[in-house]
DNA sequence: TTGTATGCGTTATCAT
DNA sequence: ATGATAACGCATACAA
């Protein structure tokens, strides 16, 4: 019947409705045409089993509504959240979605923003650890908790007032000397301002603090050292802990475990992202709540809005504090 | 200096080095040419900051080089793990990759068939859950755990025998009445095969059992009664469960929490997939580890695969047991 | 309103 | 070995 592996262009749907060319690509973009006409084209693609070929619709107008999404990899929970929010948020506006994962790799990185270039993707969104990135100028970017310069627009949860909640909560709670674990990348980036946030609502509330920050090449065993050093007759020094992310947090719960101290009675602990176990059941630790729907929603958003002009460099989304069991509830204390 | 968001083209290249339009395209694809001119051609390139147009060259070869993985979402451990997998297959062999998440829904994942084709691509991957999937015969479909007629190959871990490895398991770490609990689909799919196989296990082992299945809309208090049931002065009868996944799982550690029961020591309970906690730390539970990434190199193999003649229908891949906690572990026992 | 013709950027087939 | 030209499938400006 129909030709084996021969795919119909709208030049077979003209032939076999009888109209011309010009026609056919009316109907299909849903352009003003002769009822007759309509009908009879539309009879002839349902015969032919004819579909548009994308490739050809983007060579002739230099758009794809195609855009590339850069991120390490997918099985982090956050990675995973995120990725599937922008990829939502792209389906909204009908465009499709590049995965690419980089694996931290920069020069994967580099690989992807080429290849995503010359795929004549619409655009970027990239969660990147390449201070270096080349990027054509013609291609727009936006960028997930980085800051690339004044051109590209970075979105990130609002990172310094997540680490003061954080002290503003411990501060609630009780606590009276609360610690601060990080390990993260010498990079800057807008997470780095945890600290710092941190710091501000400790001093806003009089509660003193100390820190411990590990650098990218050190074992964890770092915070156990930490954390054991100060233990004095089995009594934890702490007895509030703000860690730089969940996963971190949860690594110190398992430690605290081992050195016998109980949560959240004899410490509290607090996490950032809002991870939950296996995707979508209970909240890792206490945290602080990324707005993951409303960052991709605001990623797409810049990277597809037109008028480059007011772009904004940085945008900050306000987080939430949810308990999650690593904290006292709110009904032992007067909230 | 260059016009403002102007992309050159291999014209311009050609302009811009003196030389003749196919002389740019045969540096640009490695053929051979003289070596002064690929040396003026490779200086214009670089000079023009020029890259080729996958569009047009998509369009000319009618290849794109473009595969598009259907999958309900990213944040499912095991779905989030299959999608980085095949993204890092499909990398590999220089293929880009684009994202379908699904939902579910299998008007979406209809449509992005859809999308897919009139996108060129040179192949699907799907995880889908739509019975009546209308595909085009020439685009090459790789499904995961679900059959879907000769034509399309299907790739799964090897449930059956998870099933029956899970059986044995418990068999071995001493237990005399097991129970299978599932919440399932009732789409028949590759998973489904777990409870024959669980069976088969328990019948070549002497291995009693009882089984719990919920359908689609039920809750999942259901086991919560289901278990209650079998429990009398506080002991619950069976002293093994073989739960369908890891989340089916997790859940019902927490049930069994609740009823007092304690885990491994009252009852071992065993799960399926393989998942870990945040993706990359302990182990839910003990369970049956799918093969992962087996599985996504079987799949982007088949799909890239060109004589379409000997593709299996139905390709299962070994899976492993890992204790995880919730059985007891090998040092107690005599294996 | 419908039909015709040109060009998008590339590759490949020619003749040179 | 290199240079001119046609064709891929579609959209659109223009002519009918």
């Amino acid at each position: 019947m129909k030709k084996e592996n021969y795919v119909p262009t709208m030049k077979d749907v003209a032939k076999e409705a009888g109209v011309a060319l010009g026609t056919v690509s009316k109907v299909v973009n849903g352009l003003p045409v002769g009822e007759p006409y309509r009908i009879r084209v539309e009879e002839a693609i349902k015969k032919l089993n004819y579909q548009v070929n994308s490739y050809a619709q983007g060579l002739k107008a230099s758009k794809t509504y195609t855009a590339a999404l850069l991120i390490p990899n997918t099985q982090d929970p956050f990675f995973s959240s995120i990725t599937y929010h922008i990829n939502t948020a792209l389906l909204k506006r009908n465009y499709r979605m590049l995965l690419c994962c980089t694996d931290y790799d920069s020069n994967l990185e580099q690989e992807y923003v080429i290849m995503a270039q010359q795929n004549k993707v619409d655009g970027i969104i990239g969660l990147t650890y390449n201070p270096g990135l080349k990027i054509e100028e013609q291609t727009p970017f936006v960028s997930i908790d980085r800051s690339m310069g004044a051109k590209i627009p970075c979105v990130a949860s609002d990172n310094f007032a997540g680490g003061q909640l954080a002290a503003e909560k411990l501060a609630d709670l009780g606590c009276k000397h609360a610690a601060f674990l990080r390990i993260g990348s010498s990079l800057s980036n807008e997470p780095n301002k945890r600290k710092s946030g941190f710091e501000n609502g400790c001093l806003a509330r009089g509660l003193s603090y100390e820190m411990k920050i590990l650098n990218d090449g050190d074992s964890f065993e770092e915070f156990e050292h930490f954390l054991n050093e100060h233990i004095e007759d089995g009594k934890l020094s702490f007895d509030g802990i703000f860690c730089v992310t969940d996963s971190v947090a949860y690594s110190v719960l398992k430690i605290l475990g081992k050195l016998g101290q109980r949560v959240p009675e004899d410490v509290q602990v607090i996490g950032y992202d809002g991870t939950r176990i296996l995707g979508d059941k209970e909240y890792v630790c206490s945290t602080i709540v990324q707005p993951v729907p409303d960052i991709a929603e605001m990623c797409v958003e810049l990277l597809l809005q037109e008028n480059m002009m007011q772009k904004p460099p940085l945008v900050c989304l306000p987080v939430t504090y949810v308990p999650g069991g690593t904290t006292l509830e709110p009904s032992q204390e007067q909230e």
